[in-house]
RNA sequence: GGCGACGUAGCCAAGGGGUCAAAGGCGGAGGUCUGCAAAAUCUCUACUCAAGGGUUCAAAUCCCUUCGUCGCCUCCA
């Protein structure tokens, strides 16, 4: 079956075509680990991991690598501006290694507690520093650079294309009106790849490189890692929707100006979760809300991965806490169901392939999770399957939509919530309702519910 | 100032020239069931897709205008 990806550079849904038959080389952009990830900053890995599930889905065999950007960042006060290490390192009285690690862990952790499948390879940019260094200098051989002040410029005047994935529009000067512009630089678009002039004392993070000491340019890392682990050309390359005009566009123009031509065939962009009044959620805007916070509130991560789901990755999603019970509410409901499905028939080994058929076509038209998650519910609502049937369906949606539906199980009640259950059901046959309803209430106190039904009752954890 | 996206029921959200009197979820209303409660189940919940023009045999879907919301142009998912 095809599958169809829209692609930032074209903006349109193409035919994906792999460059290696049945092989997928995807790259993903990401965190900067000086902080927690929020909630937005997951529904890009979700996304990310949607796309990867899918491949698999089809029987692709996916090499996955991810960044993890450690080094670099400068915060965008201009008179406070420190980079973002230093800045976390400061605010937590540590040392910037130690931050680093910190907010990777957590990071990962996220990742886990949402069932992402972690990456085939996941690097940190200091730890390539020589990689990048080796990729500047092909750059500076090929004629894309000039060092000015001190610092290693990108000379995008060099090439011709630049600003193709953004269809930036480079004759007018102004449109940069909001940008300090750096007085070194000879032209507004022009990037550094590498600093050894840098406003503060203190950096921590500091390498020897032809150019002086100094520390890498903001986008090298993407550029020398995914050639690194993928090639100089591969298939995809995923991030935010925000990534486009600057990070992407200078990946694209570093990459190409080093390899002399064309580096990733496909781009995939994740539009924001944006919240209160359509505030977009940021980290140095300080309104964010991690995973944390919402499983303190007692939502579970599977809740926010329905609740991602549900909308298609490419728009704008309004977070809600409402919006969220919403998704707690039916996964209530789909873990109530499948739970009765598996009491009653283990799944069947060929599923429904009309209904499969009908997934595969969501999924496959450039990830329509919405439609997935309808097609879902037809089936667990479905009066013509047998609960093996639906079983084995949802068995297989679940390996792209690892909502963990796969792994529900019909609960163990302990004995002695059980025994009241029991003696409330005998104390009901004698009519005594006060009996009942005390015993309910008891019950109810150990966390477990009686639901009442026509020849005897069920009980269900709360 | 420049670029881009979006505006579909109470809420979230698919669809994106005819198969749409517009998926799905949440919520709500009513029925069945029932000692009570809950659960389950059934039915209902947009004659209409921000507004106004236009193109077309045909528009929620294309074009234009207006209004509104948001994002990017600075590190950012």
């Amino acid at each position: 079956m095809e599958i169809l990806l829209t692609n930032t550079m074209s903006r349109r849904k193409e035919v994906f075509k792999p460059l290696r038959e049945g092989e997928v080389g995807l790259y993903t952009c990401g965190l900067t680990v000086y902080n927690f990830a929020h909630i937005g900053n997951l529904r890009a890995y979700v996304f990310a991991d949607t796309l990867k599930r899918m491949f698999l889905f089809n029987g692709y065999k996916v090499r996955h690598v991810m960044n993890i950007t450690d080094v670099g960042h400068l915060t965008g006060d201009e008179d406070e501006g420190e980079d973002k290490m230093e800045a976390g390192a400061r605010r937590e009285g540590k040392t910037v290694w130690e931050i680093v690690d910190f907010y990777t862990k957590a990071f990962f952790d996220d990742l886990k507690r949402l069932r992402i499948i972690l990456p085939t390879v996941t690097c940190r940019a200091t730890r390539h520093v020589d990689d990048m260094i080796e990729m500047i200098r092909k750059i500076e051989s090929n004629g894309y650079t000039y060092v000015a002040g001190g610092n290693v410029y990108f000379d995008t005047s060099k090439l011709p294309d630049y600003g193709k994935l953004a269809r930036l529009k480079l004759d007018e000067d102004k449109m940069r009106s909001r940008v300090e512009s750096d007085p070194y630089k000879r032209n507004p678009f022009d990037f550094v790849l590498w600093f050894t002039r840098y406003k503060y004392d203190s950096h921590a993070m500091q390498w020897d490189s032809p150019w002086g000491r100094g520390f890498p340019g903001w986008h090298i890392e993407c550029s020398a890692m995914s050639s690194k682990y993928l090639g100089e050309r591969f298939d995809i390359h995923t991030g935010g929707i925000d990534h486009i005009p600057i990070h992407h566009t200078n990946e694209i123009a570093q990459s190409e100006a080093a390899f002399g031509h064309e580096w990733v065939n496909y781009w995939l962009h994740s539009e924001f979760l944006v919240i209160g009044e359509g505030e977009k959620m940021s980290k140095s805007l300080g309104n964010f809300i991690t995973l944390q916070t919402l499983i303190d509130k007692g939502y579970d991560p599977a809740e926010y991965r329905y609740y991602l789901l549900g909308a298609h990755y490419k728009k704008q999603l309004a977070f809600t806490l409402e919006a969220l019970d919403g998704a707690k509410s039916a996964m209530k409901k789909l873990a109530t169901k499948i739970g009765e499905l598996k009491e009653s028939e283990a799944p069947v080994s060929e599923p429904n392939s009309l209904l499969l058929n009908e997934f595969h076509e969501a999924i496959n038209d450039d990830l329509n999770t919405p439609r997935a998650l309808a097609v879902l519910w037809k089936v667990v609502d479905s009066e013509d399957l047998r609960p093996g049937e639906k079983l084995s369906l949802i068995d297989e949606f679940d390996r792209v939509l690892a909502l963990g539906l796969s792994e529900i199980e019909t609960e163990v009640i302990p004995k002695e919530v059980s025994e009241l259950a029991n003696q409330r059901d005998q104390a009901r046959r004698d009519k005594d309702w006060k009996k009942a309803d005390e015993l309910r209430e008891l019950i109810s106190e150990k966390g477990y519910e009686v639901l009442d039904e026509r020849d005897g009752y069920k009980i269900r954890k709360k």
